[in-house]
DNA sequence: TACTTGATGTGGTCCGACCACATGGCCTAC
DNA sequence: GTAGGCCATGTGGTCGGACCACATCAAGTA
């Protein structure tokens, strides 16, 4: 007898309890980033719980990147609210690719649509575009070795999602490479001639940032597209 | 002296311990879905911390979809791995929102994104298409009131998304959906004039059925961008 | 045969203790 | 008067043990 959008949650175990008051006191605005939670003793005695129930909705919390735990005392110390949406789903959807219920194909398509999304809506005044220029900058720089050069790889498709402005897609792109992080790794591994691949995505990074800077966001999208389709079957992906 | 992409973890905490235990468990397919946790006591001792940590490590994959606990014997007893990657996507999405850090703006445009690009890439042979279609006939029946006619319209979009074929596009779907729920519900209350909103969505659904059965994308994922975006403006949201 | 009852094993909750850590103020030595 | 060391305080982190509610199953009983 309930309604189908309506989930009949049982009993409401203790840790829920305490995790909907913080929730309410976030959505009610009496919690806001940079705030802190009352002490995990205080806590459990407002709330008339034990503190082990404190703990495990801290503990959700803290894994959802809404919260952050630190000891001793001082600025760092204490159980302190930050948004960090990326840490939440990257490791949702990395422990779900681990059950192997989430093919890794699956992602890779997704992140090309968000990018290419991102791509043809970034506005080409973006403050995130100079981020962007800079890191092909430092790629451009002989010398660097595969593990430099991907982390800047990564930190420049961000940057260029980030520039189309949604927070929500931002977070997704992140955590969508986040989650498949070790996998690409290991693709990249499996190149036939690394030297020839980095400088094929240099060019590729030049052509994307420039049709950006052009206003000329479908373009911008065509090319997201081919770099990352072109990169992930040049490894041997999908293919096998 | 770290690399960039490999965050210092400090010393790290017990639940985590427990957390990679676990995940490992999964990489290997030692664990499945439909598998056995240890219980709590025996993980506790095997992997010799306290049975307080296990239990936090356990709430956080309940937290994320991963596993389900049951008290009591039999089939539904024991901590049992599952794969809802929606839960964890969509308590996460939520709790964000409510930090004021993910504008609901931008989960809305992320969802016609998303579902655009599902529509545009539904096979008009999907299974999922038949499900979509009974939903449609439930919808046109006399004297449904808001709230049925909302569930049934959230089950026929998620039909739409699945049918895509895509695991991450479907979940990310439906966390959206869930996380702006109320908050849509809230939108819906302030309509003008429900009876005629309810016949131009039913209206709307059979056209973007039509065409992704005639195997049009493009005119689905037109339909399906006019849609929703029809909808958020009529409930005057985002132009105030 | 049918029912009752207890043993067993599960997660759920609570309590009290101790640890490591970081700060701040007090107290001492110079 | 100042500089240094030291301890009180408060934070989260971990642990072990206890008890509860619940569901099943097997043994005993009517």
């Amino acid at each position: 007898m309930w309604s189908d959008h309506i989930k009949y949650h049982g009993p409401m175990r203790t840790h829920q309890l305490v995790l909907s008051w913080i929730e309410a006191e976030l959505s009610e605005g009496r919690l806001a980033v940079g705030g802190r939670l009352p002490a995990e003793r205080t806590l459990a005695e407002q709330l008339k719980v034990s503190r082990t129930s404190v703990r495990e909705a801290i503990r959700i919390l803290e894994a959802m990147g809404v919260v952050r735990a630190g000891v001793g005392s001082g600025p760092d110390a204490g159980t302190v609210v930050i948004s960090d949406p990326t840490a939440a789903l990257g490791s949702a959807l990395r422990l779900h690719v681990a059950t192997q219920h989430l093919p890794v194909a699956d992602i890779v398509e997704t992140r090309m649509l968000l990018e290419s999304w991102a791509a043809s809506r970034a506005s080409p005044e973006a403050p995130e575009l100079e981020e962007a220029g800079k890191l092909l900058d430092e790629m451009a720089v002989e010398g660097l070795d595969v593990d430099e050069f991907l982390a800047l790889d990564v930190r420049f498709h961000l940057a260029l999602a980030d520039a189309a402005g949604n927070a929500v897609v931002s977070a997704m792109m992140g955590s969508l490479r986040e989650s498949i992080q070790r996998y690409a790794a290991q693709l990249t591994s499996s190149l036939p001639d690394w030297e020839a691949t980095a400088t094929r995505l240099k060019a590729e990074h030049c052509g994307i940032l420039a049709a950006i800077r052009n206003g000329d966001g479908d373009r911008a999208a065509r090319l997201v597209a081919a770099h990352i389709e072109g990169y992930y079957r040049e490894a041997g992906m999908g293919r096998p």
